[in-house]
DNA sequence: CAAATATAATTAACAGTGTTAATATTTTAA
DNA sequence: TTAAAATATTAACACTGTTAATTATATTTG
């Protein structure tokens, strides 16, 4: 008997080899892409053959899955770090500028959370619809919004219906301003310079709109 | 000489065979998906070799495009039908209703159209920035909104900002409802019973804040 | 320690994908 | 009818995810 500690080395060397995979998924998915993500890439840089990857992760989804929760990870640190913002609307306000932030700094993980049908298949394939990841992002956010109604804002309409509004307009801003429509759309009809500050006025606009709501 | 018509016969068999393949590309688009979509399939229901494909399209990304603008053609038409709601702000709620309506009817339709990355990278290649259905779309609803203004609503706020947000609320809700998030984020936090309702909802809480502002 | 067993990794192969170059066929013009 | 132009095809390249069968490597047992 070896089994001294709770994993035996066996063990220890399989998820060794499982998390290489995956940190040469992420590699090649933020140097290069979504598309650029193919079993065999990932086979050749960790060195060894692409069939081997199949004895750590059952699918290409499983693997996308796998980055798609390493976004989720990132996302909720950027979130953790506002919970010392005392007033209820400038910590609902700082996690919007938060979230678009980090989808213009890691485009391709956005995608991947919010955009690709692939993850969240699989999601519901696999998981059982618990999904921690998620869920505690949109409950951080609920929670403000409920701090927010309790000083004041947001007049009769319901907490729930508030909180999916505003990550609508919020989604919609960074989805469109990632495939390329929002900058179309400005181009063709808002006025000159203009251009850069599209996503700021966005901004601004559903601040002022929520701010407004009496 | 026999080029009485504008058009010599030569070119017509030409443009019907270029129809012809896009009809096919859309059936099998509208039948079994985007990705289902190869240029060998469409080849074979053609009755064509895949090659002959690259002689009526430059690329693979052409037919796609080419499907991409059969779709704002028939959202173009949904929103024609709106022409005669008098009342602004009626015919505003109308064409978030029929945007909406679009994309839960047309769902690989308005994927292609706002959602995926390849035919707005085509505009951007090849269309020197032109692009009219997608402008027109946007056009008409600006218009709407510029209506609505000078009946009293949207208080100070510009009418592009106005117009933009519009489209990122209503473009959020039905991304995040086409992905399945939607319905995953209305499982885990919202109560029972309002799952069919959370578009209807999401729908009436924008107008409800519209509405409101002053 | 050696043999038997379980685990891990590999090669070969299947069925696809977009796309290009070279070749063959058909249609048009002189 | 023959030369030229247009159209279509076959063969091939370099990829993709994935499975079955096979080999190599550890681990456990006699």
């Amino acid at each position: 008997m070896m089994e001294t500690t709770t994993k035996s080395k066996r063990v220890e060397r399989k998820e060794e080899i499982r998390k290489k995979i995956l940190d040469v998924a992420k590699d090649l998915f933020l140097k290069h892409g979504y598309e650029s993500v193919s079993i065999r890439k990932i086979a050749d840089k960790v060195g060894i053959s692409p069939t081997t990857i199949y004895l750590y992760y059952q699918d290409k989804s499983d693997v996308i899955y796998a980055l798609h929760q390493e976004g989720f990870k990132a996302l909720a640190i950027q979130f953790a770090a506002l919970k010392n913002v005392e007033d209820p609307f400038e910590r609902l306000k700082a996690m919007g500028r938060n979230y678009i932030d980090f989808s213009l700094r890691n485009p391709d993980f956005y995608q991947l959370m919010f955009m690709i049908k692939d993850p969240i298949e699989f999601v519901e394939r696999n998981c059982a619809s618990e999904w921690e990841e998620g869920e505690e992002a949109f409950g951080a956010m609920l929670a403000t919004v409920a701090d927010c109604k309790e000083h004041g804002y947001f007049g009769k309409l319901d907490l729930h219906s508030i909180a999916l509004h505003i990550w609508f307009v919020v989604h919609g801003i960074c989805s469109l301003k990632l495939q390329g429509h929002l900058d179309h759309v400005v181009k063709s009809h808002i006025q000159e310079g203009k251009d850069a500050y599209a996503l700021d006025d966005a901004f601004e606009t559903l601040i002022t709109i929520m701010k407004g709501i009496k």
